[in-house]
DNA sequence: AATAAACTACGATAAATATCGTATTAAACT
DNA sequence: AGTTTAATACGATATTTATCGTAGTTTATT
């Protein structure tokens, strides 16, 4: 993926990526819900994501169809890798430590965690 | 800490954090071994941080010097917070495994990563 | 048929960020 | 003293993102 998407286009993608392909006036009822927004500016915004290359749409009806081509990991394995470097000078490690600092955890989540440096401390060795 | 950095803000305030107070021809130096940059510029986004709160000036010599007043660890606990709300619906456990998804560990951090995991077991245990 | 409702298109503007050029002043050098 | 060097101040502009209003068009309602 070329560019990375804005805080407000995230949330766009979001919905997209949890409800597959949405109207305008059905993103825009989800972006209502956390914040006041117009509904031309839901519009214009998916309209520039699709000349941006993040959605596309289906124009066979009345209605609209926007659907995300963005892949959700692949957006966000962008944004965590340039944090990585913008932040924490390449080290996901040091990101991962800061972001498990105060926070309580899950079992399942815990579990795949451990999984992970199980693969890591055997990567090291070799 | 009230407002977020922005990226290029974030790029001075690294340096500072790194080395202290700074000349403004010491910042960009920095700065131009990864982009180039005019020195005006630099000097620019340096006043407009010091208006917003993020470093303070010492004038008492012609060459200013720059210093950080926004701490590292606050600074970056935001952008993780926030990373964490709007990229990962509030589970920093799933910033943190796709942040360590495809990486290369090194020991030290791992033995850090392994504590942390030790510490959240224990709570989910009570 | 006339009116209202719901949609898209699109330009205008605001707001935040980033960049740069010019002017001015102070220091250092010859 | 005069000239070059190096610094700050500051306005202007570009760029990106976000927001909104108006116009036009299609569909639904009365």
């Amino acid at each position: 993926m070329n560019k990375k998407p804005t805080e407000a286009e995230l949330e766009v993608l979001q919905i997209l990526w949890k409800h597959g392909a949405c109207s305008v006036r059905f993103v825009n009822t989800e972006l209502s819900k956390n914040r006041e927004v117009v509904y031309t500016t839901t519009l214009k915004m998916m309209q520039v994501m699709t000349e941006k290359g993040f959605l596309k749409r289906d124009t066979s009806n009345r209605t609209h169809l926007y659907e995300a081509i963005v892949a959700e990991t692949a957006v966000k394995a962008t944004l965590v890798d340039r944090m990585v470097d913008t932040v924490f000078q390449g080290s996901p490690l040091q990101l991962a430590i800061q972001a498990l600092g105060h926070t309580k955890a899950e079992r399942e989540d815990l579990e795949a965690l451990k999984e992970i440096i199980r693969k890591l401390e055997n990567q090291s060795k070799s």
